[in-house]
RNA sequence: GUGGUUGUAGCUCAGUUGGUUAGAGCGCCUGAUUGUGGUUCAGGAGGUCGUCGGUUCGAGACCGAUCUUCCACCCCA
């Protein structure tokens, strides 16, 4: 055999199969999507360096796919540049263009960009693949799709509440049950790491404070060590380390360590009210929980921070995620425009309804009946039956070539066809059909008002 | 980017301390059956053992590099 054809590693090839599960999923979370007044936008899959670049810290600056130049850039380097050997320097002169990396960055330089025709506030949706520079593994690959909702121009705290209600909406159709919305604020996370004396290691705080429940409380406490915050401010964190209990009891705690932040307060507030609401609304089968270690997500993140979690059992990172950005659209330079936004990670939800056994058993709705092909002849009479057939919107094709039958029933076999219709000689002379169901292998012999009532 | 792991027929996998012509099941093709698939029976095709290099009289097996798979870390959907 010649060399194998391949495909580069994180990505895969669909069959008719995997994009019918992926259109089900696709559809659901777009039907919800329109149900809660999102429209959809889309924008390129590559945009100018300059826009994603420096957005999502230098992890995910490293992640980004860059494109090469076209022509020929390097005649365009100079010796100095070869020799310095820095890719810092070097990159952004060979490639001008990168792969999108999220949908929320090119979102925020759409809003910018035509602010002057949109209402707002502008909710859109938006569902494309993105592209990361990362080793993949179990649901990691380097393509991918995001499903965003987003609305811009809006502080009200009901952005908020509305889409923990599209959430569980989107995964109770999906039968996705007992989905865990974990929530958190960002202005908690600042109002600790003021109270502890943190306020400058922020981000190396909230990503140590995030592994609580993966590496253990001491590890956490280790790499905050050093990271450089002090052994006082650690103690501080204590009761941290032991929150639990139902939303307000976390509250009362979280209160009595954060009496002295005017942020920190301002966190809780909105935490407050937005369990109020959903309480007062209920969610269908999704669950909400308050959990002060969630830090994940961009730096981005002002005030709520969503994330959410596979059911229990199901060993997948999180298949959603989001939160509010108050700043965002202001790197583009259209300051105090507040936004808020939700992701579902497609690809991980495929993985999950999988290993769940959730997608409905129907989801291809494949070719009904297959016109075995004897010849020219019984082919052209039996063109005539399949054009009529579709004009009753029956899935039906003929077989192209006048294959042996074997050869033509096997097919149909292994299409799953339901149905073959055979037009040799002696039906062409009595204008006549004989329809077999291959399941049972039973057959009749019909004229074509009682084979089309037949099939639909 | 760091550490580990995987690769043998279309698929799932055997293959002994390195030793003739690399096997099985399933699938595929042909026939039994010139107007009948899914069952049965008989026969057949298909592999540069991921790739490149090395050690050896001899490599699917040992060593190195590289690609790929999966996993952990970093980070993330």
């Amino acid at each position: 055999m010649a060399q194998k054809p391949s495909i580069p590693k994180g990505t895969r090839d669909f069959n008719a199969v995997e994009v019918a599960k992926r259109s089900y999923i696709m559809d659901t979370i777009k039907e919800q999507f329109e149900l809660y007044g999102f429209q959809p936008i889309e924008t390129p899959s590559f945009e100018n360096s300059q826009t994603l670049m420096g957005k999502y810290g230098d992890e995910g600056d490293r992640l980004i796919f860059k494109i090469l130049n076209s022509g020929e850039y390097l005649k365009k380097i100079s010796e100095d540049d070869y020799a310095s050997r820095s890719e810092a320097n070097f990159t952004p002169k060979i490639s001008e263009k990168a792969l999108r990396y999220d949908l929320t960055v090119p979102f925020a330089r759409y809003v910018v960009q035509h602010q002057n025709e949109i209402e707002f506030p502008f909710k859109r949706y938006q569902i494309q693949p993105v592209w990361r520079a990362d080793r993949p593994q179990k649901g990691r690959f380097r393509e991918f799709y995001q499903c965003d909702a987003d609305v811009v121009g809006s502080t009200s705290l009901f952005q908020e509440v509305e889409f923990i209600q599209l959430y569980d909406a989107v995964f109770s159709a999906l039968k996705l049950e007992s989905a865990t919305i974990k929530i958190n604020n960002r202005k908690i996370l600042s109002g600790i790491a003021e109270v502890i004396g943190a306020q400058d290691k922020l981000i190396d705080f909230t990503v140590a404070l995030d592994k609580l429940d993966k590496i253990g409380e001491e590890k956490v406490k280790e790499e905050m060590r050093s990271k450089g915050i002090s052994e006082a401010g650690i103690a501080q964190l204590q009761p941290l380390f032991s929150l639990e209990g139902d939303f307000a009891t976390q509250v009362g705690t979280l209160k009595s360590i954060l009496n002295s932040s005017e942020i920190g307060l301002k966190g809780i507030e909105e935490l407050e009210f937005i369990d109020g609401a959903i309480s007062n609304l209920g969610l269908k089968t999704a669950q909400l929980q308050l959990d002060v270690t969630l830090a994940r997500g961009l730096n981005y993140y002002t005030g709520a921070i969503f994330e959410v979690s596979a059911p229990e059992g199901v060993n997948m990172g999180s298949i959603g995620g989001g939160g509010r950005y108050d700043d965002l659209t202001s790197i583009f330079g259209k300051p105090d425009t507040s936004g808020v936004g939700i992701s579902f990670g497609l690809d991980r939800i495929y993985l999950v309804l999988e290993e769940l056994d959730l997608f409905p058993e129907t989801i291809t709705d494949a070719t009904k009946v297959l016109f075995i092909n004897f010849g020219e002849q019984e082919a052209m009479a039996c063109l005539n039956a399949v054009t009529a057939l579709r004009a009753e919107n029956i899935k039906a094709e003929l077989y192209p070539d006048s294959a042996k039958m074997k050869k033509q029933m096997t097919y149909a076999n292994r299409r799953n066809i339901p149905y073959v219709v055979l037009v040799g000689e002696e039906e062409l002379n009595s204008n006549t059909f004989t329809l077999k169901t291959m399941e049972t292998g039973e057959q009749q012999e019909l004229d074509l008002p009682s084979l089309i009532n037949i099939l639909r």
